[in-house]
RNA sequence: GCCUGGGUGGCGGAAUUGGUAGACGCAACGGACUUAAAAUCCGUCGGCUUAACGGCCGUGCCGGUUCGAUUCCGGCCCUAGGCACCA
């Protein structure tokens, strides 16, 4: 590498050499080596959307600091990128350009490959593959004919959201207020056949392998727990008063049994459908119900409503005659689609009966609530049964145990385990996406494409102009001749998009294997060590992805059970905005470059003006960088301007990974300005041109020794933010703090020097995770040769961390009085009689009784004094 | 509505196991250098109070546990993410 250590910082000129340099010798390129400690380290792979957003950058940045980190380590690190190439972003790009999604995706992508590139990260690029390659998607189609074979896969109908005008499945981000968003038509729910795979089979796997996943958060953990909703409880029976059925609900909750005064069913339920067939009321209701959204959030937020449907259950404990209701709040896809109701132990049962006037009934006594107020709602809390015949008076467990078993022994109900989770809808009623190797023949019977005619292309030749499905009109796709000589129809569906990234990061290991769909190497670097992506992927693609490695491991195909040692969450980018209210009541966002903001004497925005007319704009709240708020920032800019270093050092200074970040100019600047600052100090000390046969090590100046302190004491702190804390902002922090003391210490003489040079060698290994173009240049400038991606982190010396004389906080009755200096060996005895002889100490000691010292080794001592 | 986070100076954040609240940086203000500006360097920087030493208050709000609470517990407010067809 040339030496570029001259005059003057240039990030550009610098950032490109050495970029070339690493891409000529193919720096990053590795191939198994079972010698050494493998490390594979994973981002979630993008959305080719056209350019990349802040978010990318910051993500990317937090996997290429650790991979860094990692090979300096001295791991075999792997880092691959590749691309989420299907979706529905394409397709809207197609109707609305003309162009066409494969044409859009290729353009984006190779776009976006070079701004990577120009980031400096470190992946392995010839791993690199596009989920939309057909040597990529034949394999999760041979997967889908295993999983087919094995059982794991079916078919049934499910609601979708259908434009009754553009004649198409809408996504929910499609659906604005119950409307298409190009139609602008009423949304309606349509029931059609749909491709499932059974995640339920591996819902107890999925959450009981939770407990042994350490390295991941919390609450991600806790979420996935919730999704999958584990209960116990109870499925009874209850008769239907003349019809002669049956009408199966489940509850958690036996002992509340007598309290239930109706029941609800969801209006899909098969008997609210029959009683509609001679009820034009209850028919227009079920209508009404269909019109809602298949969306939970919306469901769960509309005005609960409900109608009789003049048909009474039979209570199996008592006999009592209990109305049944349809209700627009039960969800058919959970449990049996009915529901139980006992409105005095359950507040959503408790609004229903409030609203239409059914019996609320006392069943559970709870000790602070002895008497029930029906007007401030229901009582959810366990207790003792009341109320409930021969049941009552007990506790919870007995009269779970003696209520389950009694309806057991009469046939009407079993003990039973549920689950919130539902099987994974996995049909997609679009073109752009991986065909589904499923064939129809002439009876509708269905057949698995065979695995050795996959993959089955999506064609490419087809008519894109918002109408539905092409793949249904593309003739030469969807007829095939089947080998006996019949004929068949493929399948139009194609697969949902969490599909192909729910096993790419196996792929990445053997990307060109093609005669398998993975093969030994898999089992060499999975799973992944540390997966590093948004937060809103903690629940759907996280157990998705879960659950798709589990099915390969029981398929064979891989040996390890969970895909993702650790993860790491990482939070969004987020920018303030400007905005003027528009005639339509809708918003107009002003981009921030756009908009000049006056500050008041503390620094505080008061008032903004829109620069181009100079009239008041509103500041409006910092929020998540977007199109739609126009306060993004385009990291191209960014780079232009400042560097790859900068931006990445930034991004990774402004907050610890998992928080949101807040995107400040003039803070970037600031990271610009610590770069130029660094690469001049070293300068100067290149300059000095001082021959030092000092050793670091044999210094014995009390200056010397703090100096040399607090270069190991960053080495100690850097190593454990970067490794165990993943909190980059503060590694950031103790550079930035060692290269003050190295800049502010006042000498010049060779031992100095000596000093300076471990300090510099030291800070610009410390920041090679971060940013690797300008320490490259700085570790030669230093005189080293040499990659400094293979150079080892730097070790702390203990003995340069020894201290002699410590100081404590003298605290009286909790409070801060005093600092004192004691000897590091000082006994307990001795740091109180240091702390009680202190002056100010005494102030608030003095006339009082000391009732006890409380002595934190070196930390602190507390006197608890009083009267 | 349900599940899960978060709330600390003007701002981003720090305080790692209950032990000095505000590290590091930005902005702002004052000064040096300069014909001038930029850049750079030095200093101040939570509020109130004091001549000074120091003191009092302060981590969304209300309450609790503790010698000691930003940290633990209970309740509330605000805010962000997810809720199964955005990825």
């Amino acid at each position: 590498m040339q030496d570029f250590l001259k005059d003057r910082y240039d990030p550009q000129k610098i950032e490109v050499a050495v970029q070339k340099d690493w891409h000529d010798r193919e720096v990053f390129k590795v191939t198994e080596d079972p010698s050494r400690e493998k490390f594979y380290c994973l981002s979630m792979f993008p959305y080719p959307s056209g350019r990349l957003h802040m978010g990318h950058v910051r993500n990317y940045t937090i996997g290429d600091v650790i991979s860094r980190y990692h090979r300096m380590n001295g791991k075999n690190v792997m880092q691959p990128m590749g691309w989420d190439a299907f979706g529905l972003p394409a397709e809207n790009a197609a109707i609305e350009n003309g162009t066409h999604p494969a044409a859009w995706t290729k353009e984006n992508i190779a776009y976006m490959r070079d701004q990577l590139k120009r980031l400096g990260f470190g992946y392995d690029w010839s791993r690199e593959f596009a989920t939309c390659d057909p040597d990529y998607y034949r394999w999760e189609q041979w997967f889908f004919t295993k999983l087919y074979e094995q059982g794991l896969v079916y078919r049934k109908t499910a609601a979708v959201n259908w434009d009754p005008v553009d004649k198409t499945v809408l996504a929910n981000e499609q659906v604005i207020d119950g409307r298409g968003w190009r139609s602008g038509a009423l949304v309606e729910r349509k029931e059609i056949p749909q491709w499932f795979l059974k995640i339920t089979e591996y819902a107890e796997e999925l959450l009981s392998e939770l407990d042994t996943m350490d390295e991941w958060p919390a609450a991600v953990k806790t979420m996935q727990r919730n999704w999958i909703g584990k209960s116990e409880g109870l499925a009874l029976k209850f008769s239907i008063e003349n019809e002669g059925g049956e009408l199966e609900v489940f509850t958690t909750r036996p002992d509340t049994i007598f309290g239930a005064s109706y029941m609800a069913v969801a209006p899909e339920h098969p008997i609210a459908v029959q009683a509609a067939k001679n009820n034009s009321d209850l028919l227009t209701f079920l209508e009404v119900c269909k019109s809602q959204s298949t969306s939970e959030a919306l469901v769960e937020k509309m005005e609960k409503k409900g109608m009789p449907l003049d048909l009474y259950a039979i209570h199996p404990m008592t006999g009592e005659r209990i109305p049944i209701w349809v209700a627009n709040f039960v969800l058919m896809t959970y449990g049996t689609g009915a529901v139980m109701a006992v409105p005095a132990h359950d507040q959503r049962d408790w609004e229903f009966a409030k609203k239409y006037g059914l019996p609320i009934r006392q069943v559970i006594q709870t000790e602070d609530d002895s008497v029930l107020v029906n007007d401030l709602g229901a009582v959810s809390g366990y207790g003792v049964t009341v109320n409930s015949g021969e049941y009552s008076g007990l506790a919870f467990d007995k009269a779970y145990e003696s209520i389950c078993s009694h309806l057991e022994l009469k046939k009407l109900g079993h003990r039973q385990v549920q689950y919130r989770l539902r099987d994974w809808l996995v049909s997609r009623q679009r073109y752009w996406g991986c065909p589904i190797p499923i064939m129809y023949d002439d009876e509708g019977k269905e057949i698995a494409v065979a695995g050795d005619v996959l993959p089955v292309l999506l064609p490419k030749d087809v008519n894109l102009d918002g109408s539905p499905s092409p793949l249904s009109k593309a003739s030469d796709f969807l007829n095939v001749a089947l080998p006996d000589g019949r004929t068949a129809r493929r399948e139009t569906d194609t697969f949902d998009t969490f599909f192909e990234s729910s096993w790419y990061f196996s792929r990445f290991c053997c990307p060109d294997q093609s005669t398998k769909m993975l093969d030994e190497r898999a089992n060499y670097w999975m799973p992944v060590d540390i997966y590093i992506g948004g937060i809103e992927h903690a629940v759907l693609h996280l157990l998705y992805a879960r659950f798709f490695h589990k099915a390969m491991r029981d398929a064979g195909l891989v040996t390890s059970s969970e895909p993702f040692k650790r993860l790491l969450t990482q939070g969004m980018v987020c920018k303030e905005t400007y905005f003027r209210d528009g005639e339509n009541g809708r918003k107009k966002y002003f981009s921030p470059e756009q908009v000049e903001v006056e500050l008041d004497a503390k620094g505080r925005p008061v008032s903004a003006l829109l620069k181009e007319d100079q009239l008041a704009v509103n500041i409006g709240p910092v929020e998540k960088m977007s199109k739609s708020k126009n306060n993004g920032v385009d990291p191209q800019a960014l780079i232009d301007t400042y560097g790859a270093d900068t931006v990445r050092l930034y991004t990774m200074f402004a907050a610890p990974p998992e928080h949101t970040l807040e995107w400040s100019d003039s803070a970037v600047e600031g990271s610009s300005r610590f770069l130029k600052s660094l690469w001049r100090l070293i300068l100067d000390h290149k300059a000095e041109n001082s021959f030092s046969t000092t050793k670091p090590s044999a210094v014995t100046s009390d200056e010397l020794l703090g100096l040399r302190r607090h270069i190991h004491q960053a080495i100690v702190k850097v190593t454990d933010d970067i490794s165990r804390r993943y909190k980059f902002n503060t590694a950031i922090a103790a550079i930035m703090e060692l290269v003050n003391h190295l800049a502010r210490f006042d000498s010049h003489e060779s031992a100095t020097h000596a000093i300076r040079q471990e300090g510099f060698e030291v800070v610009v290994r410390l920041l090679a995770p971060f940013v690797p173009h300008v320490s490259q240049i700085l570790w030669n400038g230093l005189g080293q040769s040499g990659d400094l991606i293979d150079v080892s982190w730097p070790i702390e010396d203990k003995s340069a961390l020894e201290l002699d004389i410590l100081e404590l906080v003298v605290q009286v009755n909790g409070r801060k009085r005093a600092l004192v200096k004691v000897p590091v060996a000082a006994t307990k005895k001795e740091c109180e009689e240091v702390g009680l002889a202190d002056e100010n100490v005494a102030r608030f000691t003095i006339g009082q009784t000391v009732k006890k010292i409380i002595v934190v080794p070196g930390k602190l001592i507390n006197i608890v004094v009083g009267d």
